[in-house]
DNA sequence: GTGCACACTTAGAATAGAAACT
DNA sequence: AGTTTCTATTCTAAGTGTGCAC
């Protein structure tokens, strides 16, 4: 693929200019020291009791190790729901001692308040720790297992702790909440690194399951997890050169589409009158996946996860049509959980042929069947692909958030504005984005009460914004009386207070109008996965805005690339 | 086409740490 | 200095998409 970019200022390749494998390889080297495993299972002091029907009850280690799982979270919503409590019961009662199991047959006559106490204790003490105990401990660790070495660098490893063991917390309506998640050891793990390497040891007395050296993946360590049966990886940071490099690529590929997209939407608009029930489908799906940011939507196993959908996957019982609504024509009504359980509800106005369509595929099904039934994400990837090389479903929308990153900030940048109104425009083209993409977050639970505050703040400083008008007045005016030195600096001193406190005053404001349009917005996931970087780097250079007001030390690192290769007139 | 294994990106919540306030 | 509040980091679940066997 070429990627265009500056020559470079030096001698020393940029790592991200350097030349990349062929054929699938993604290193040459590899070494690293292996994953920390989760700390052991500390048995509990014998002053912190069980209780079962009202009676103290000393469990087996096995058995009150899971109890302890549980009592972490009697805080916790989850602790109520039926389904989380009945799996959990059935997973403890498999670690239990016949003895146990035949004594502990009702969960609600469990007592683990005692538990829970001693854990919040614990982990008040453990805020008390002073900072060097805490930081020299984080830091020996980090120091010894979370960097790799891959080919010639020094590369940060993401996530090289082990999960430890608990209960499972599935997102949304999960069957399986509460089941166990157990403890992986060193014989589950395989070691991915290179012939050459000197390969990590397992902790004493224990063997790894296998030591493989795969350069055409770029995990370092993986393990099977047992509530899906899924495979867990450790892999490198988001500011090492494979994962930048990639991120980068990504990027491209939605500016190819930019190139070709009006091509594809004329030739989706003609197919919404093919003859074929199969390409009229495809068309109208992939007019949502444009038009709304929709994700592709794979088939999932039903009862094995939440029940949530995408576009390929949206069921009849999610859509209404309503030929006239509010005075605009053709709207359909979306309402269905999408990833993580998140609610997308939407009310959107369509092209007649669209409304037609949808109509048809309705006719004659249940609510329960498939709204696109003839249609999945394969066929639909399948077909993509042969309009550009690399798109996918989720390619517009990476293409359609940086797009409109792009346009928002152009529309709405006023160059007159000062440093924090430049920024909350900056916020409200990210937010515009977040929108489209549905990225929702659960309204911090302090959010009212930290409103109220702000507001408190913001009325305060008006108070001292009049207060200080009126000295100045009065210093104007004792001026007037005594021209002397001294009440002409005073005069100089409360011009510069107002002025001073007037932007302090307007700070605040523009803080109360960003955090309220927030309120159930989440920023976070658009900017680090759909806006192109380049795009931010390219407005911070053009209007003066320093990239650290955009970017905190954690996003200049991944979006270093980014960083060093847009100009002031980057283009999308 | 269908089902499955695998590898990788994307996601919001939880937690830790830093900053602001009293 | 202690407490509260905001921000950054960590955690790991939940998606997407490919390739292969049948």
């Amino acid at each position: 693929m070429k990627m265009t970019k500056k020559p470079k200022k030096g001698n020393r390749k940029r790592r991200w200019e350097e030349e990349r494998y062929t054929d699938g390889v993604k290193w040459k080297f590899l070494e690293h020291k292996g994953p920390v495993f989760a700390p052991p299972y500390e048995p509990l002091p014998s002053k912190v009791k069980f209780y079962y029907d009202g009676k103290p009850m000393k469990l087996s280690p096995e058995a009150e190790e899971v109890a302890t799982f549980f009592a972490k979270m009697l805080d916790h919503e989850y602790t109520t729901k039926d389904v989380f409590r009945k799996n959990f019961f059935k997973d403890w009662r498999k670690e239990m001692t016949s003895e146990e199991k035949s004594k502990i047959t009702d969960l609600k006559k469990c007592d683990f308040t005692e538990m829970s106490e001693y854990f919040k204790a614990q982990s008040e003490a453990r805020k008390a720790m002073t900072k060097e105990e805490k930081l020299v401990k984080n830091e020996r660790i980090l120091q010894q297992y979370g960097f790799c070495i891959m080919d010639n660098h020094k590369e940060r490893i993401a996530n090289f702790r082990i999960e430890p063991p608990g209960l499972f917390r599935g997102r949304g309506d999960h069957p399986k909440m509460g089941m166990l998640k157990r403890r992986i050891r060193p014989k589950d793990i395989i070691i991915n690194c290179s012939k050459d390497s000197k390969y990590p040891e397992p902790p004493p007395g224990t063997k790894w399951k296998e030591i493989r050296h795969d350069n055409k993946v770029t995990w370092l360590v993986s393990w099977t997890e047992n509530i899906q049966g899924s495979i867990k990886y450790i892999m490198l940071n988001p500011s090492s050169r494979i994962k930048g490099e990639k991120d980068w690529q990504k990027y491209e590929t939605a500016r190819q589409l930019k190139k070709c997209v009006d091509r594809i939407r004329a030739q989706y608009r003609e197919d919404w009158k093919s003859k074929e029930m199969k390409i009229r489908q495809r068309a109208v799906a992939l007019y949502f996946i444009d038009k709304l940011a929709l994700r592709a939507g794979n088939e999932k196993e039903e009862g094995e996860t939440a029940d949530t959908v995408g576009c390929c996957s949206l069921r009849v019982e999610h859509i209404k049509l309503y030929p006239e609504s509010e005075g605009q024509e053709f709207v359909v009504e979306f309402d269905f959980l999408g990833k993580d359980s998140i609610r997308y509800y939407n009310r959107v106005p369509v092209e007649k042929r669209v409304f037609k369509n949808l109509q048809l595929f309705m006719e004659n099904k249940e609510p329960e069947d498939d709204l696109f039934d003839r249609l999945n994400t394969s066929i639909l990837n399948k077909h993509l692909q042969e309009l550009m090389d690399g798109l996918t479903a989720k390619v517009f929308r990476t293409y359609n958030a940086s797009i409109t990153l792009q346009q928002q900030l152009k529309e709405i940048t006023n160059g007159e504005d000062n440093i924090p109104a430049k920024i909350l425009s900056y916020n409200r083209a990210n937010r515009a984005v977040a929108i489209l993409c549905n990225h929702q977050r659960a309204p911090p639970k302090t959010f009212e009460k930290s409103m109220q505050n702000l507001q408190a703040k913001i009325d305060a400083k008006k108070e001292q914004l009049s207060e200080t008008k009126r000295e100045l007045k009065s210093a104007k005016a004792d001026l007037k009386v005594r021209r002397d030195e001294k009440c002409k600096k005073l005069v100089e001193g409360k011009k510069k207070a107002v002025q001073r406190i007037e932007e302090q005053l307007m700070k605040l404001e523009v803080q109360a109008t960003d955090r309220e349009e927030n309120k159930q917005i989440a920023l976070g996931t658009s900017k680090l996965n759909y806006l192109d970087p380049r795009i931010s780097v390219a407005w911070c250079k053009k209007w003066g805005v320093s990239i650290d007001k955009i970017y905190n030390k954690t996003q200049r690192d991944k979006f270093a690339w980014a960083i060093d290769m847009a100009d002031e007139d980057y283009e999308f």
